[in-house]
RNA sequence: GGUGGGAUAGUCAAGUGGCCAACGACGGCAGACUGUAAAUCUGCUCCCUAUGGGUUCAGAGGUUCGACUCCUCUUCCCACCA
């Protein structure tokens, strides 16, 4: 039992340490009942979580799968400082508005895979906010700048003559002393976070707590490029809050080589049965494009339906296998006759007429099916379907 | 506080008086190809009903027939010294 509890839980992570004591912990519930909690935490500067995330978000309904009361972190201080973290330049502050909106829709779509009733959510708001400047400094004593250099994005800055504003520094401490404060037992996040989270632990020792917190990192989920990590700043992200159809396109649009990786990371399939679907694929048993699909189908039907991943599939070979017209295209009007590259300007299919034109002189864009070579066309009343590339669709009216 | 260096398109980065809407790389878009929105190859990539016109190189002035390039001030960044 509490073997398979220590399987899952080591399922997918980069690195895990103090592993006897989350032995120790999963001991504990399984002989006598004792919960424990685990702690993670995020920032709510976007107001939409992405498959990034859920790979924590999974590890931590494991946990609460054994015995685990999660201590969802909501960094409504700390986002006022702005975490240096993979970015390598100060990060915007939020205004406190923004950032009670961002947690509201950051916690339901959180509630898709974590189980409400085994979830304390904690703003360390609450206690950061009422540190005294003297609390404060008592803390930053327990760090050298020295160790605080150590840390990879600060070194990479300061080598490179980049700016590093003094607040920065506080992030690890404030975030170690969450820890302190909330007494963790473990504490999971990124493999980038493991500056931050190893100074949880030192912290608790410092300050005496009588624990010192696990620590368990998961890797980062590279976006749909393959090569840097998923943020919606970057744009290769999948959202939790995006449509089925989009969700079961953009799984459908990484490498086979990503696909596994996803796999692992986002999938609840076990591991043997990957391995298994692994080398189907490389003995060329099994299309690589179907295990792919399956992989859209689990994924897409987390976070809607099984059904609503069905239709998203069939639309997808619709408009991709066949090159057939999607069936959800919208819709817009306006006084005719119209030029055309005002035309595409107004469905916001182009940015610029500048670049309508350079797609229709391209062969990019389409009426009714047709490829359109007079960039000079102008559009008498009537009803159009107009397509720019691939996927852009949108249904004209000229009235 | 002092001294010196820097700021160029989405990003990085060339350009040191006219040949500059500005090399190149990445990204993005389109085309071909493909099981795919991957890979590869090709083209495009400031705006404007456009063989032309307009607005750009941190900001404000100035010199000049002409400025991304020279001068002055301002803002921000970096280094060294204190």
């Amino acid at each position: 039992m509490i073997e398979e509890a220590l399987r899952e839980i080591n399922r997918g992570c980069a690195e895990i340490i103090d592993n006897e004591r989350i032995e120790k912990l999963l001991k504990a519930y399984f002989q006598e009942g004792k919960t424990y909690t685990v702690k993670a935490g995020f920032d709510p500067t976007a107001p939409d979580l992405h498959l990034g995330h859920t790979v924590l978000l999974q590890k931590l309904a494991i946990f609460q799968k054994y015995g685990a009361r999660v201590q969802f972190l909501i960094g409504s201080f700390t986002a006022t400082i702005g975490d240096p973290t993979g970015k390598n330049s100060t990060r915007k502050v939020l205004s406190k508005e923004d950032i009670v909106k961002n947690i509201e829709s950051y916690t339901t779509q959180a509630f898709k895979i974590l189980d409400e009733s085994k979830t304390d959510i904690v703003y360390n708001d609450d206690w950061l906010g009422k540190m005294s400047a003297a609390d404060l400094i008592t803390l930053a004593s327990n760090l050298t700048v020295a160790r605080m250099l150590e840390r990879d994005d600060f070194s990479k800055r300061f080598k490179t003559n980049m700016a590093i504003a003094t607040s920065e520094f506080m992030y690890p401490l404030l975030q170690g002393y969450d820890s302190v404060y909330l007494a963790s037992d473990i504490e999971i996040g990124g493999t980038d976070q493991k500056f931050n989270l190893l100074m949880g632990r030192q912290l608790q020792k410092a300050y005496d707590i009588k624990k010192q917190q696990a620590i368990l990192m998961m890797p980062i989920l590279e976006g749909l490029d393959g090569v840097q990590k998923m943020s919606k700043s970057l744009g290769n992200y999948i959202g939790v809050s995006d449509t089925a159809n989009d969700m079961f396109g953009k799984v459908l649009s990484i490498s086979d080589e990503l696909m596994w990786r996803y796999f692992e990371l986002l999938s609840d399939k076990s591991l043997d049965e990957i391995a298994e679907l692994e080398s189907a694929v490389k003995e060329a048993k099994v299309h690589p494009k179907k295990v792919k699909e399956d992989l859209a189908l689990e994924i897409t039907t987390r976070f809607h339906d099984a059904k609503a991943a069905q239709n998203a599939k069939e639309e997808f070979d619709k408009v991709h296998s066949k090159s057939q017209i999607p069936s959800d295209i919208a819709e817009f009007s306006c006084d005719g006759p119209v030029w055309i590259a005002k035309a595409l300007l107004e469905c916001n299919m182009e940015p610029s007429t500048s670049q309508a034109r350079r797609d229709i002189k391209q062969g990019g864009v389409k009426i009714n099916q047709k490829k359109v070579s007079d960039e000079k066309l102008e559009l008498p009343t009537g009803e159009y379907l107009l397509q720019v590339g691939k996927r852009k669709f949108a249904k004209l009216k000229v009235s």
